[in-house]
DNA sequence: TAGCTGGAACTAAGC
DNA sequence: CCGCTTAGTTCCAGC
């Protein structure tokens, strides 16, 4: 599933220079000069990171012209020498550029030819660099696919002379201007053809019908040009590939608002010619369970906020972004060719809440909105769905768009005066076809039954003394629950929703509630275990109660575990079948040692093991109980799913969640570095995170503040220093998509570079 | 009338 | 290669 790219292959150079950006904003070679004049968007950019949407960023590494200050940042492939003493790495393309004159096709200016690309010659500001860090607001309302132009004139030289202040201000002013086209896509079509996709589409998809420039990720040329590709007819959809529809929406757009400085209100704006995979091979990033960003800290320089692939925790220090309301489980998403399907909704009706805490500023922020995966590896755009704004009477809150690296990005206000929250009911979801994201070069996921989602929730903080330099920004993320996108799916699939019980002994024989959707009176419960290979070692039925099931509850009885005399916790997972290939999402239980209530005092304090605080009306003997949904995240995810998970080869066995990271872990940690007090690099290996940092503790109120506490990381990273504990934290955030894995390799890697680190140069 | 929604037909891919 | 199943995509109809 992963790239299969390995770390010896990224070859392209993340290079960063402060100062060195002010001094070369007359940089000599064209890609940049017209990029440094553009003007601003809302939010800086941060660093052009190359890659394709859905891919994951490359981790940012150290300057290697000069270190400065410890901040990273992404810069594009190649070197180009743009002053003495500086080289930026830019892609290698090819343009030429063509004049007015030239024909154009009527809808988008471009035209393909056997081998060649031509474009229009543009309005100079006219481009948007999909690979922008954190892209600018576009003024458009527009939706896809009606509205697939997303002009940015931020890009990834943009980002180089944002100053903080900007930041300050974009966060401070984000202002929202009423849309002037519909949002929604224009309603149905009929067929015209029978010509089936995607090599005949009857309409051109969302990839095709909308530009098709190809993605640098890079501040290409900006002038425009006719893009040399070999592109027979035979492989039109293969050189497409290059043309994803995330990377390359093009359309002809109205000026934008005041987030964008106007250039020409009447002159229609295009994204600049860009040049794809063909020239730069950009390594499909970091494979999922090789990455490390995940040790990075949350806090970044104004101007290089994370790329989206990154995980980022959903607190630090006093601030937390939880989702106080959670969507519902099933959200049929809409194709570019159906109308809108609505906002997604929330299970108790109404819509998603998203708060963030400990915020006690007054300027506003903004929240950014996107649909990102729900496998079990790490949150990321997704590629097959796009966030779409919803718009209408019935919807009160105020959004913008904006395309971040070719993902579609809702940035929603979060004022003070609602106490930092939004409600999120402008945001649904669009379904991009499976053959038009699949042809594109480098994408290694598949469609096909990768129909879950979640909305992903991301904020930037501006930090002040002594919580951080001037300057930086925190950077916080959560993800709701998974959303099956699939009316089908959503139809048949058995959803759990929560469970009643998380733990018991190992002898089992507790009665347990799984509440959720779809089930039948055939539905059957499998408690299973994986091995760290990821095949299956343990599986039983659980017996349900007929009688007091129904088609929303499923009462059962844990099965006794294969071995009552194990001495260690052991987490499996659960799951609801409605038979073959129908089977919901597995959710984590853990069986618990009969000694273990003897051994562990912390175990005598059944209170502690409550997440939320919420006591069970009747706890059962030898089980531990929560309110399963908890605020801020979802536990499901932390499970492979058992349809698909058999395929991946090795595979978490269940839950590395911090229930599954106390097993054990503890002994691996490598010794706890000095702590910094705030993090110079967000990727320093040798210096803990703040997640790690135990003074900047996620629950400095928590009542088993006793014990080691594991980081506030919703994403997932190594894991921190808590050691020994074998419970459930109370509050603790949640850790997604950590395999064993990755953990083992984190720790590993982190234990090789502290002692590469540590040696003298 | 446009947008939202549920349902289902049609089609391709997989088995 | 054929038939069946499954899943993705598109269209229709009602509100």
């Amino acid at each position: 599933m992963s790239s299969g790219w390995e770390e010896g292959e990224l070859d392209f150079k993340l290079i960063f220079e402060e100062e060195q950006q002010h001094q070369d904003s007359t940089v000599s070679d064209s890609q940049l000069t017209s990029t440094l004049s553009q003007p601003m968007g809302i939010l800086p950019s941060p660093p052009p990171s190359n890659h394709r949407a859905g891919m994951h960023s490359p981790p940012p590494r150290r300057a290697l012209v000069r270190e400065f200050s410890g901040t990273y940042e992404s810069l594009p492939a190649r070197s180009v020498q743009v002053s003495e003493s500086r080289v930026l790495e830019c892609p290698s393309i090819q343009i030429t550029t063509i004049s007015p004159d030239d024909d154009f096709t009527p809808e988008g200016g471009t035209y393909w030819d056997r081998d060649r690309l031509y474009l229009p010659l543009l309005d100079p500001y006219c481009y948007r660099d999909s690979s922008m860090g954190a892209g600018s607001l576009s003024p458009s309302p527009a939706s896809s696919p009606s509205s697939r132009g997303w002009l940015s004139p931020a890009s990834s030289c943009d980002s180089l002379l944002v100053e903080d202040e900007e930041l300050s201000e974009a966060t401070t002013h984000f202002c929202l201007s009423p849309s002037s086209r519909p949002t929604s896509p224009g309603g149905k079509k009929r067929r015209n053809s029978p010509l089936p996709s995607p090599s005949h589409s009857r309409r051109g998809s969302y990839s095709e019908e909308h530009v098709q420039f190809l993605d640098t990720g890079d501040s290409a040329p900006q002038s425009q040009g006719q893009i040399e590709l070999s592109i027979p007819q035979k492989t039109r959809k293969t050189s497409l590939e290059q043309v994803s529809s995330r990377d390359v929406e093009l359309e002809q757009i109205p000026a934008p608002n005041t987030s964008c400085p106007p250039s020409d209100l009447g002159q229609l704006r295009r994204e600049p010619p860009t040049l794809g995979m063909d020239y730069l091979s950009v390594p499909n990033t970091l494979g999922w369970g090789r990455t490390r960003a995940s040790a990075h800290s949350p806090i970044f320089r104004s101007n290089a906020l994370p790329p989206l692939d990154w995980p980022l925790p959903c607190q630090f220090d006093q601030y937390e972004l939880r989702i106080d309301v959670q969507p519902r489980p099933h959200h049929r998403a809409h194709y570019e060719t159906e109308g809108s399907r609505g906002a997604v909704k929330a299970s108790p009706g109404g819509h998603p809440v998203v708060k963030l805490v400990g915020y006690a500023e007054r300027q506003p922020l903004s929240l950014q909105v996107f649909v990102g995966t729900a496998d079990d590896r790490s949150i990321r755009p997704h590629p097959f769905y796009q966030i779409h704004r919803v718009t209408g009477k019935m919807v009160g809150t105020a959004s913008q768009e904006s395309m971040q690296a070719g993902t579609k990005l809702l940035e929603i206000p979060l004022n003070p005066e609602t106490n930092m929250t939004a409600l999120i009911d402008c945001a649904g979801v669009l379904k991009l076809r499976n053959s038009d994201i699949e042809l594109r070069k480098g994408e290694t996921d598949v469609g096909r039954k990768n129909t879950r989602v979640r909305l992903v929730f991301r904020t930037h903080l501006p930090l002040a003394p002594p919580l951080a330099p001037p300057g930086r920004v925190l950077a916080l993320q959560v993800a709701s629950q998974p959303i099956e996108c699939s009316q089908r799916s959503a139809q048949e699939l058995p959803t759990i929703e929560s469970i009643s019980i998380t733990s018991c002994l190992v002898d089992g024989g507790v009665e347990l509630l799984v509440n959720g959707s779809n089930f039948l009176p055939t539905s059957r419960v499998l408690f299973m275990e994986r091995g760290s290979d990821g095949k299956l070692q343990w599986e039983e039925e659980a017996h349900v109660d007929r009688d007091k099931s129904t088609e929303n509850v499923l009462c059962v009885r844990v099965p006794a575990y294969s071995d009552v005399c194990v001495s260690q916790p052991v987490c499996v997972c659960l799951y609801v079948t409605n038979g073959k290939r129908k089977r919901s999402s597995t959710h984590c239980f853990k069986y618990l040692p009969m000694l273990c209530k003897e051994e562990d005092p912390l175990l005598s304090r059944p209170s502690l093991l409550l997440l939320d605080g919420v006591m069970p009306l009747c706890p059962p003997p030898h089980s531990h109980e929560y309110s399963y949904t908890t605020p801020g995240g979802y536990h499901d995810e932390f499970c492979p799913q058992p349809e698909t998970s058999e395929d991946r080869g090795p595979v978490n066995e269940c839950d590395p969640s911090f229930q599954s990271l106390e097993l054990g872990f503890s002994e691996l940690l490598p010794p706890l570095y000095p702590p910094h007090p705030w993090p110079d690099s967000p990727y320093l290996s040798s210096s803990p995170s703040p997640s790690h940092s135990s003074s900047i503790s996620p629950f400095p109120s928590s009542p088993v503040s006793t014990s080691p506490l594991p980081p506030p990381l919703q994403s997932h990273g190594p894991p921190a220093y808590h050691q020994e504990s074998h419970m459930t934290f109370i509050g603790a955030p949640p850790m997604q998509h950590i395999t064993l894995d990755e953990v083992n390799e984190f720790i590993g890697e982190d234990i090789r570079m502290f002692h590469t680190d540590s040696r003298p140069v």
